[in-house]
DNA sequence: ACGGGCATGTAACACGTTACATGATTCA
DNA sequence: TGAATCATGTAACGTGTTACATGCCCGT
């Protein structure tokens, strides 16, 4: 029954840290945590409502200026007794990834393809952008040793993250060295970056 | 508007190397394919249904023994066309990936705090044993040369599969050697905070 | 004869995305 | 004053999971 809710467990994690509005919620999965898992505005206010109506978490109306109101959440005890037991409940499973880029490539059979370079090109240069602004968080969050004792699950993702997209540039940057440069199709010459 | 529906895509990939039945459709999400995208045979069976209406497929029935019958399916120009254009159309987006494991670490903010070792652990052993997995097919699926180049694209994502999990484990590897094992994680330091 | 795998389907529900909708505040 | 961002919500729809349901075939 129930799936698993686990958005419902990061809200409960983050408020855990300090009070937040659902703005503040939806923005905490642009940076990294957005790297492990994701939410819209549109699925975050409803569960809020939700939760709160389990009383897992209660809110308190601000005001900023001279109308407009937040609503600042918090956890309950209830609800910090939830996040708990998911904390420690051991995980069994590994959440199965989804890519459609490595699901094109499966469909790619002959080595000498020749859209395999582009794509490969294309996605290489994606990924080496998000690496870049992996190194830009941690750089930025993490240059001391106090910050990393501080949020050490933190430090640990985002680490995870950055090893994860170098592998990823790397795999690609192999798959390129193998993959036939245009030759036949276009210029000829060696395909240039931009 | 009509959400990406990636699955569609990947059903007429796999009947256009060779026309499969619902089943086997299915079983093929259990080995490698299923390592960047999965699907049950419950979202499959109506898919096929509609993707029929769509004149993407076209099934013939056959039957094995006495009364089993099986429909099984192959793509026609139209699905040709459609995949062709799925395979063309550049990949701008990173699929976003999903991991309850690493949001749980996100939480433990503690370096010392004694549930890290445990799910540190835990999750070292499903992912080395995925490895293992993962080499015993591309062992018994690309042993010699001409395998390789008669699948080049399963073969990349398949190499590609087992550098995320060594990856992954080599992480884990690295994060339990900075992880206080059990002995002097809990005792009469600071405790952890909730 | 029976258990495991083959084979196909539906129903109910939960999760997630896109689009629609509205209004306030801040800064240039 | 206009644009970007803050702030909260709902509606419609598409995707994915779990459970229910049925029956045949093959090997032991």
């Amino acid at each position: 029954m129930a799936q698993k809710n686990v958005l419902q467990f990061i809200i409960l994690g983050l408020l855990n840290e300090q009070p937040l509005t659902g703005y503040e919620l939806t923005k905490a999965f642009d940076s990294d945590i957005g790297e492990f898992w994701s939410a819209r505005h549109s699925q975050i206010y409803p569960l809020l409502n939700r939760m709160e109506g389990e009383r897992l978490i209660t809110h308190e109306t601000e005001v900023t200026g001279e109308k407009l109101e937040r609503k600042r959440y918090a956890v309950t005890p209830v609800g910090a007794e939830m996040l708990t037991r998911w904390l420690n409940e051991p995980t069994r499973t590994i959440t199965p990834g989804k890519d459609e880029f490595a699901l094109k490539l499966y469909f790619i059979s002959d080595a000498s393809d020749g859209r395999l370079h582009v794509m490969l090109q294309t996605q290489l240069q994606l990924h080496r952008s998000k690496l870049e602004h992996l190194e830009g968080q941690m750089k930025s969050k993490f240059s001391t040793d106090s910050q990393i004792r501080g949020h050490y699950g933190h430090y640990l993702i985002l680490n995870h993250a950055i090893r994860r997209e170098t592998e990823y540039c790397h795999w690609l940057e192999d798959a390129l060295a193998s993959a036939p440069a245009v030759a036949d199709a276009d210029t000829g010459t060696g395909a240039k970056r931009s």
